[in-house]
DNA sequence: ATGGCAATGTTTCATTGA
């Protein structure tokens, strides 16, 4: 199974480049975050003609989740949200796709250290650690995917020192990842050897990405039933070239039988 | 060879993102 996430950072005007997108790469599953969009304003009609069903968690203005599968991709039992942890904020949608228990997740920003944003980042960020640890006594099978908005390690920031203690490379922020690894989870893309300097998001400002001046912070973890079954992953920048990317690229893992 | 913020709504600026 081939599984990706991307943050199109407003879905309405992203939905040319994520139908290029998906004709160029057929995956089985798509998780998309900041959608930026309601429900009802859903391009559902698009994405069915391009062969793909949704299940959405949209909201306005800001966040806003979907799954997006195949036609032909078995999918069941869908929930949105936390259990436990009280948000009106649409930031996760799960669903079973072929047999594996598939989390989409928009991590908060977080802002900066010491405001209410950041707080809620690392309460938001526990709270996921919970959902996930239950989760994983359930599902052998288990994705948590999505814009997790932490850069897990130095290599995965393109200038360390310069941003060691700042909102997505702090340690606080390190330690919350850590913990969901700590739960049972693999970072799919470090279970391969990787071109360093590899990162998911760059800064639409300053040259960021002619400069590759990123950070590797959109990620698929797996559990260990599914890790073992991971064959590659990696990140496609060709998505952040061109006309009106987004300023994240897509994940893609795949999955053997 | 990439390109020097982008998207949204409160809309001609403020807010948010990362």
């Amino acid at each position: 199974m081939k599984l990706a996430t991307w943050n199109v950072n407003s879905l309405n005007v992203r939905l040319p480049r994520v139908l290029d997108w998906l004709a160029q790469q057929q995956p089985d599953v798509l998780c998309l975050q900041e959608l930026k969009l309601e429900d009802h304003k859903y391009p559902r009609a698009e994405l069915e003609a391009a062969g793909y069903r949704s299940h959405v968690f949209g909201q306005k203005t800001y966040n806003g989740v979907a799954i997006l599968a195949r036609d032909g991709v078995e999918v069941g039992d869908v929930a949105t949200g936390l259990a436990g942890f009280d948000d009106e904020q649409k930031r996760v949608i799960a669903a079973t796709v072929d047999g594996i228990r598939v989390v989409c997740a928009y991590v908060p920003n977080g802002q900066a250290v010491g405001t209410d944003k950041f707080d809620y980042k690392l309460r938001w960020c526990a709270a996921a650690e919970a959902y996930l640890r239950d989760a994983l006594k359930r599902f052998e099978r288990l994705a948590f995917v999505g814009d997790l908005n932490i850069a897990p390690e130095a290599r995965d920031v393109h200038d360390p020192a310069a941003w060691e203690g700042l909102v997505h490379f702090t340690p606080q922020e390190r330690e919350a990842f850590a913990r969901w690894r700590g739960v049972g989870l693999a970072d799919c893309f470090r279970l391969f050897d990787q071109p360093p300097m590899t990162f998911s998001w760059w800064d639409y400002r300053m040259l960021a990405f002619p400069k590759n001046r990123g950070l590797r912070i959109d990620h698929i973890l797996a559990s260990p039933a599914l890790a073992k079954r991971c064959v590659s992953c990696t990140i496609d920048r060709n998505a952040r070239k061109g006309e009106k990317p987004s300023d994240h690229a897509p994940v893609i893992a795949q999955f053997e039988k």
